[in-house]
DNA sequence: GCGGAGATTCTCACCGCTGAGACAATCGAC
DNA sequence: GTCGATTGTCTCAGCGGTGAGAATCTCCGC
């Protein structure tokens, strides 16, 4: 959804700075079509994948915490439990403490199946950033993960 | 739509990989949510900015050449174009050498508009960016222009 | 020129998800 | 205890798209 850029005639730190927007962009889309082609071989959707992914390495979880760990809105999060439960991945467990609240689980078909699919998963990832090497994979993580923080904590309005 | 990931007990080059798509998602999301905070103050959607961007840096294009641009499947561009020309911000032109084809253009309207928000959407993309500093960026921008030509040139089997 | 393969756009049924509002349960100040 | 504020989940109308297929037009070998 990023137009492709070509910013002459700003100044050179906001040229640098559009640029990195829509590099960031396109390495972005072009690694995640590989998750998403990976996660469509097995009749998932993204965000199912995400609800099992969380489940499979955090176990059982309250369903705000799967709310806020795979960025669904609050009816994201149950229309996707609905779809993983209907498929008998996941159930649904009441909360002994607090009777408002809800835990989901994998099933342990939901369990065998991400026992299976996540190494897959975890190898087409490993290819799809192969582009760099290990060095630059590191490097990589430390510009990211600063990058991202920084943004994380600005003000949205501003 | 990325849970985050603690992925211990893989080998060392699948934990690399693996962390390094997370904070590339992550990082991708927190700057986009700039992006888009912005652009909804201006009540546009991000594929309809992405479209008058296009059409302001660019000039004229074919309807094919912004739906490549914008990355937006057929009906996409369709339904974006209807919605930015109800907005007289747009007008689609036929093609005077080709009766398949039709040019989208911003109208006068919808370049002043641009004229008007798109340096305001710049500083708030560079400011987005302002966690690393020039050198870094520079840097970034580098790995990440790989990391994406890479990942977009590969089989997505395999 | 003709005919078929390919290009270009539009239509429409559907999808995944959002977010405001509803409801129920809990907490906390009193 | 009591009651308002808060928290956790679900409902549902609606949004911003997708993508297969239809319709139309162009290109090119014959």
């Amino acid at each position: 959804m990023i137009a492709e850029g070509e910013f002459r005639g700003y100044d050179e730190a906001t040229e640098r700075g559009l640029k990195l927007w829509t590099v960031l962009a396109r390495a972005y889309n072009a690694v995640a079509a590989h998750s998403r082609a990976d996660i469509a071989r097995h009749g998932l959707t993204v965000g199912e994948f995400a609800v099992l992914e969380a489940l499979y390495h955090k176990g059982p979880l309250l369903l705000n915490e799967v709310q806020r760990k795979v960025l669904v809105s609050s009816g994201g999060v149950t229309y996707l439990m609905d779809r993983l439960a209907e498929r008998g991945l996941v159930e649904r467990r009441p909360c002994p403490t607090d009777r408002r609240a809800v835990h989901a689980a994998l099933t342990p078909f939901g369990e065998e199946l991400m026992r299976k699919i996540f190494p897959e998963h975890a190898r087409a990832m490993v290819r799809a950033v192969s582009g760099l090497d290990e060095a630059e994979q590191a490097e990589a993580i430390r510009l990211l993960r600063k990058l991202g923080l920084a943004a994380a904590e600005l003000e949205s309005d501003g």
